[in-house]
DNA sequence: CTGTGTGCAAACTCTTTGCATAAGT
DNA sequence: ACTTATGCAAAGAGTTTGCACACAG
């Protein structure tokens, strides 16, 4: 168990490495934060506050830093869905979401059952960076 | 020619009416510029400036109002896509957008080919209220 | 007339930036 | 030591709001 903890955490920050940053105590612990239960959506403020009541004493500003330098290096995705705020994706593999309006939540459709036929062609000098889809859910009106 | 000019400002006037609103001229106006032409993907402040650019003078707030109005009335559709702009959208059916990557740009994926099988039940007490596609595209790296 | 709409400027939210201090290698 | 990261507070972008004045019915 203590094994197990020690060889994730070595993980993490060989992850920070990687991306060719410095694993300082804010980044591996918000890599930590992010990585190390799962596919996740964030938001900057969640983030945030996470990091707060875990007791890892961080700026939002950094938080925000840390997002993007994630982001470059391929271990995030950014989410485009309606509204102000900016998703972060923990799964950068294609698979598409669900939002529900009005409570700003955000969660995977599980990956397989979805897929989008007869793709257009982009045009020239263009290539398809990433298809999103997101199902936008609403409260059933009885 | 004046005729159809007239029958079309006749057509928009019972638009803006029909959407519960007074058709006062920004609001004229603005629906002209948004639905005279065909469909379209404009921002606020994209239709702030093209109204400006045709001599009517309206503030940008007026035109967040009018934009909401027109959304809540169901005449326009707000498009999701990453970035801190809300493009607000002419076609309200069910269809889907190219996304230019630092452009800011959008475009209709032309309807008819793109289609999207096996759409996963939706949760409990919830209902699809659509589907959005945005594919991201970006210069082609040689 | 009466009520709604408009315009302005200020407020707000989310995000980014500049710069002095702190930490990593 | 040298370089890069962090934190703070201030600045920015986009959007919303409050309130006095103007206009439509």
């Amino acid at each position: 168990m203590d094994h197990k903890v020690r060889k994730e955490a070595v993980a993490i920050d060989m992850r920070v490495r990687d991306a060719g940053l410095r694993p300082t105590r804010q980044r591996v612990a918000l890599a930590e934060l992010l990585f190390a239960k799962g596919d996740r959506h964030l938001s900057a403020e969640e983030l945030h506050e996470e990091a707060i009541a875990a007791g890892v004493p961080v700026s939002l500003a950094t938080v925000y830093n840390s997002l993007h330098q994630f982001t470059d290096a391929g271990l995030l995705r950014i989410l485009a869905v309606e509204g102000a705020r900016t998703y972060f994706d923990t799964n950068t593999s294609d698979h598409h979401h669900f939002f529900v309006e009005g409570e700003n939540r955000v969660f995977d459709i599980e990956t397989g059952p979805v897929s989008v036929t007869n793709l257009p062609e982009p045009p020239e000098g263009m290539e398809i960076a990433n298809v999103d889809i997101v199902v936008r859910l609403r409260p059933k009106r009885s």
